[in-house]
DNA sequence: AGCACGCCGACT
DNA sequence: GTCGGCGTGCTC
C-alpha cells in the first residue's frame, strides 16, 4: 500500500473487503471478518481474530468473503496478519477433506495443524558470557572455577557456564558487576543443520539395490504413487527407504517419515544420522513449547529437510513436501481415536494425492486393506524376501498348552524356562512377551468368590504390585491393594488370577536365581527420556531376561536376544473383533522377529491353547501368505474391509435408559438405503466406561460408498445430543472395543 | 474448544 | 448476604 492520495481518504473507516476465516475451535463454518484498512489478505495466511470474550488465532479460508447483508453491522475486523508462511492450498485441502470423511469439526482438524505453541515472537535470545577484564580484587574458589573454564576467552552460554562451574548465576553477576566478565546476547543457532544425502553410502546386497532402485525411481516421479515396501524385521527397510529419502532432498524437497511410537525411535534417529550425517527433525507431543514452536517455523520455512514424527506431524504446514514415508503401516497406533477420528496412514494417502506426491508404506506384516491394493496392483509393491547378511528368520515353535503347560499358578512351559536356561548359560538374551500390565488381571476371595471390579466401568481392576494398588485400566480408578474381603471381611483370603508382567517378572526370577531381569510396560515408563535409556540397557547386555508388553515389539534392535517366548499366543484372539486374527499375527510375528536380529539363528516359542489357529499355523510355518489368503477370503465372505466398509457410533449417557433410549430414536431416524445396513443399537463390548454407559451403532455399507455423506444425512435429521448425552462417530473403526 | 451467563447449594 | 458448582448456548 501507498500513501499516494486515494478517493476515499475521507473515508477512514473504509475497509477493502471481507474474508472467511477459519478459527481452531469446535467449528465447521468459517466466520467473516473485516479487513482493515491497509491490510493485504489472501487465502492462507494467518491472522488473529476476535471470537467471543478472547483473541484467537486462524485461518483465511476465502478471501472473497460475501457475508450475510444482516451480519454485518456485527462483523469485527482482523486483529493483525500473523508473520508466517500461508497455508497452503494443499493443506487446506486436507483439512476440508479429513473433516468432511470424519465428520468432525473443520475447525479442530485445523487446530492439529495449528499446533505449535502460541509464541511465535522473536527467538529468545541466551545470554553469553565472556572473560574480558582482569581478575577481581577476591578470588573466591566459586569464581576460580568460573574463571578458569572462561579463560579460553570464547563466550559460552550463560546457564550452562554456570552449571558447569557448579555456581549459581549470581557469582557471574558479581563479576561482571567487577568488570571481570562481559554479558552478550549469544548468537543465534545456525538453521538446522543440513541433511547430506551423500554422507555414507549404503552397502546394499542385489536384492536390496532392486529395492532402493525401485524408490528411487518412484521418488523422483513427481506424482501421486502409492509403494508397499514389504520386508521382514531385519531386511534392511529402513536403509533401503533412506534411498527415496536422499532423492527428494536432492530436489530441495521436504520428507515426512511417520512412526507409530515416537518414544521408540531412539535406534532410528541414529541409524539416520549415520546415513545423513545429522538427526532428523522430531515431532511429537512431548516437545517443549519452544521447540514445537521452532520446529513448526522451520517445517513451514522449508528449512527443515526431514522430519519424524507421530500422527500428528501429518498436519503440519510443510512448505515443499515432496514424499511421504509411513513406517510400520499396518500399526493400531496410527489411528486416533480422541477428538478426531483419523487414521493417519490413509490420511497420509489422502495428503500425497491433494499434493501429487508419493507415498511409501513400509511393513513386514502390511495391513489387509495395503495388502489387498497392493496385489490388485493399486500399490506398487517393492520387496525386500529375507533378512540382510544371510540371517535367518527365527524358528517357532509351539507349546500346546493342553500337554505340556505349566503347573497351576505358574505361566512359563517347562520346556520354554529350559531353553530360557540354555540362552542365559550362552549370555545370549531372552524376551518374554505378555501384552499384560500389572501383577493379575483379577483379584478374588477365596471365601466368598467377590472379584474386585472397577465403580464406574464394566471391568476388572487389575493388581499392579509395583505401585500396591489396583488398577482400572481405562478410566485409572485405583485403591491401596487390600488385605481383607470388603465382601465377606476375611484376611488374607484374595488371591491373584492370571498373570501380568510383574507377575511374570516374579516367577523368572525364581526359575533363573541370578538373571538380571527387566520389565518393560507403558505404565512403569514416565518419559520418552526414561525410555530410551532403559532400551539402551538392554542393547548394551546389561538384562539377561526382557519381561514386556507390546512396547518391545516394536523398533528396537537388541543385538544379543535369540530367544523370544510368548507367554499367551491366544490373548487377543477371539473377543469378537473382526481384526483380531490380522493384530495378533502382525503383533507376535514382530515380537518374534526381535529374535536374532544380529547374531545367530533365533527362536521363538509360541504358548497357545489352540496351535491349529490359523494364525498359529502361519506363525509356526512362517508362512506369510497362507495368512493373507485366508483371512481376505474370510473379510471378502462378510463384507468386511476392504470389502464393505463400515462406521460406528458409540451413544454414551450417565444413565443406562437415556443412552438407549437415544440410541434406538437414533437407529429408527437412520435414511432408508438398500446399500446400507444399520445394525444395533447394542451395548458396546465394554459397556460402561467411566460411570457412562455406552450403546453402539454399526453401519455397514458396500465398498466405495459414501458413506460419510449418508452419516452426515443421517445426522442432520437427528436430534441434537443434549446434558450428558454424547455421540461419537468413527468412520473405518479399527477397534470395536 | 473456551468463555460468559445463569441458576442453585454451602460458607467467609 | 456472596462464592462457586457445572449445564446451556454462542462465538463473525
Amino acid at each position: 500500500m501507498t500513501d499516494s492520495p486515494n478517493l476515499f481518504a475521507d473515508q477512514p473507516s473504509a475497509s477493502t473487503g471481507f474474508v472467511d476465516v477459519l478459527v481452531p475451535v469446535a467449528l465447521n463454518q468459517t466466520y467473516s471478518y473485516r479487513v482493515p484498512r491497509g491490510m493485504e489478505l489472501k487465502a492462507g495466511d494467518l491472522v488473529s481474530v476476535p471470537l467471543g470474550a478472547r483473541d484467537v488465532m486462524g485461518v483465511v479460508w476465502a478471501d472473497n468473503a460475501q457475508p450475510e447483508p444482516r451480519l454485518h453491522n456485527r462483523l469485527k475486523d482482523v486483529g493483525e496478519k500473523l508473520d508466517v508462511p500461508p497455508l497452503r492450498d494443499e493443506l487446506r485441502k486436507l483439512v476440508d477433506w479429513v473433516s468432511t470423511y470424519t465428520l468432525s469439526a473443520r475447525g479442530m482438524v485445523l487446530r492439529m495443524s495449528l499446533r505449535m505453541g502460541w509464541d511465535l515472537g522473536p527467538e529468545r535470545t541466551r545470554t553469553g558470557v565472556r572473560l574480558v577484564g582482569a581478575p577481581p580484587k577476591r578470588m573466591t574458589p566459586a569464581r576460580h572455577r568460573l574463571i578458569d573454564i572462561l579463560s579460553d576467552g570464547l563466550l559460552h552460554g550463560k546457564s550452562d557456564v554456570a552449571r558447569e562451574a557448579g555456581v549459581s548465576v549470581g557469582v557471574i553477576d558479581g563479576l561482571v558487576d567487577e568488570g571481570t566478565l562481559l554479558t552478550e546476547p549469544m548468537p543465534r543457532d545456525l538453521a538446522a543443520t543440513q541433511v547430506d544425502p551423500d554422507w555414507a553410502i549404503s552397502d546394499f546386497s542385489p536384492e536390496q539395490e532392486g529395492a532402493a532402485a525401485a524408490l528411487r525411481t518412484l521418488a523422483t516421479s513427481g506424482d501421486f504413487k502409492v509403494a508397499l515396501l514389504d520386508g521382514v524385521t531385519g531386511s534392511g527397510k529402513t536403509e533401503v527407504y533412506f534411498e527415496a529419502v536422499a532423492e527428494i532432498i536432492k530436489r530441495g524437497e521436504q520428507v515426512l517419515i511417520l512412526m507409530p511410537e515416537i518414544a521408540l525411535t531412539g535406534q532410528f534417529l541414529d541409524r539416520f544420522a549415520l546415513r545423513f550425517g545429522v538427526r532428523p527433525l522430531e515431532w511429537h507431543s512431548e516437545l517443549t513449547p519452544r521447540t514445537r514452536a521452532r520446529n513448526w517455523a522451520a517445517v513451514a520455512a522449508g528449512e527443515a529437510q526431514v522430519i519424524v514424527g507421530a500422527r500428528s506431524s501429518l498436519f503440519l504446514p510443510y512448505a515443499k513436501l515432496g514424499l511421504i514415508i509411513v513406517d510400520e503401516e499396518h500399526d493400531q497406533a496410527y489411528k486416533q481415536d480422541e477428538g478426531a477420528h483419523y487414521h493417519a496412514r490413509d490420511m497420509a494417502v489422502v495428503r500425497a494425492s491433494i499434493a501429487k506426491i508419493p507415498v511409501i508404506l513400509a511393513s513386514a506384516t502390511p495391513s489387509v486393506e495395503t495388502e489387498v491394493n497392493a496385489r490388485k496392483g493399486r500399490y506398487q509393491r517393492v520387496a525386500l524376501p529375507s533378512r540382510f547378511g544371510g540371517q535367518h528368520m527365527p524358528q517357532i515353535e509351539a507349546i500346546d498348552l493342553r500337554r505340556e503347560g505349566p503347573m497351576r499358578g505358574r505361566f512359563i512351559a517347562p520346556r520354554l524356562a529350559e531353553n530360557i536356561q540354555i540362552a542365559i548359560d550362552k549370555k545370549e538374551q531372552a524376551l518374554l512377551f505378555l501384552n499384560r500390565r500389572g501383577y493379575a488381571p483379577l483379584t478374588l476371595c477365596r471365601g466368598c468368590g467377590h472379584r474386585f471390579s472397577c465403580n464406574i466401568c464394566d471391568a476388572w481392576l487389575v493388581d499392579h504390585r509395583f505401585r500396591q494398588r489396583l488398577v482400572c485400566h481405562h478410566c485409572g480408578f485405583s485403591i491401596p491393594r487390600p488385605h481383607r474381603c470388603p465382601h465377606c471381611g476375611l484376611e488374607e483370603s484374595l488371591v491373584a488370577v492370571g498373570p501380568g508382567v510383574e507377575r511374570l517378572q516374579e516367577e523368572a526370577a525364581a526359575l533363573f536365581p541370578g538373571a538380571r531381569t527387566m520389565v518393560l510396560s507403558s505404565d512403569l515408563i514416565t518419559s520418552i527420556e526414561t525410555m530410551r535409556s532403559e532400551l539402551n540397557e538392554i542393547a548394551e547386555g546389561r538384562v539377561d531376561v526382557i519381561i514386556g508388553t507390546q512396547l518391545v515389539a516394536k523398533g528396537h534392535n537388541f543385538p544379543r536376544l535369540n530367544l523370544v517366548g510368548v507367554i499367551d499366543a491366544d490373548l487377543g484372539l477371539g473377543n469378537g473383533d473382526p481384526r483380531a486374527a490380522e493384530r495378533t499375527f502382525q503383533l507376535l510375528n514382530q515380537v518374534i522377529g526381535r529374535a536374532g536380529r544380529e547374531q545367530g539363528r533365533g527362536v521363538g516359542y509360541l504358548q497357545t491353547h489352540q496351535p491349529e489357529h490359523p494364525v498359529m499355523k502361519a506363525l509356526i510355518a512362517s508362512d506369510r501368505e497362507a495368512f493373507y489368503d485366508s483371512e481376505i477370503a474370510a473379510r471378502e465372505r462378510a463384507g468386511y474391509p476392504p470389502f464393505g466398509r463400515l462406521a460406528s457410533l458409540i451413544i454414551s449417557a450417565g444413565d443406562r435408559p437415556t443412552a438407549e433410549g437415544f440410541a434406538r430414536k437414533l437407529a429408527g431416524l437412520a435414511p432408508l438405503d438398500e446399500r446400507v445396513k444399520v445394525l444395533g443399537p447394542a451395548e458396546a463390548p465394554l459397556a460402561v466406561i467411566k460411570g457412562r454407559y455406552r450403546f453402539r451403532l454399526l453401519v455397514k455399507s458396500a465398498r466405495g460408498f459414501d458413506l460419510s455423506g449418508y452419516l452426515r444425512d443421517w445426522m442432520a435429521i437427528a436430534p441434537k445430543t443434549t446434558g450428558n448425552l454424547k455421540l461419537e462417530i468413527d468412520v473405518d473403526p479399527q477397534s470395536f472395543l
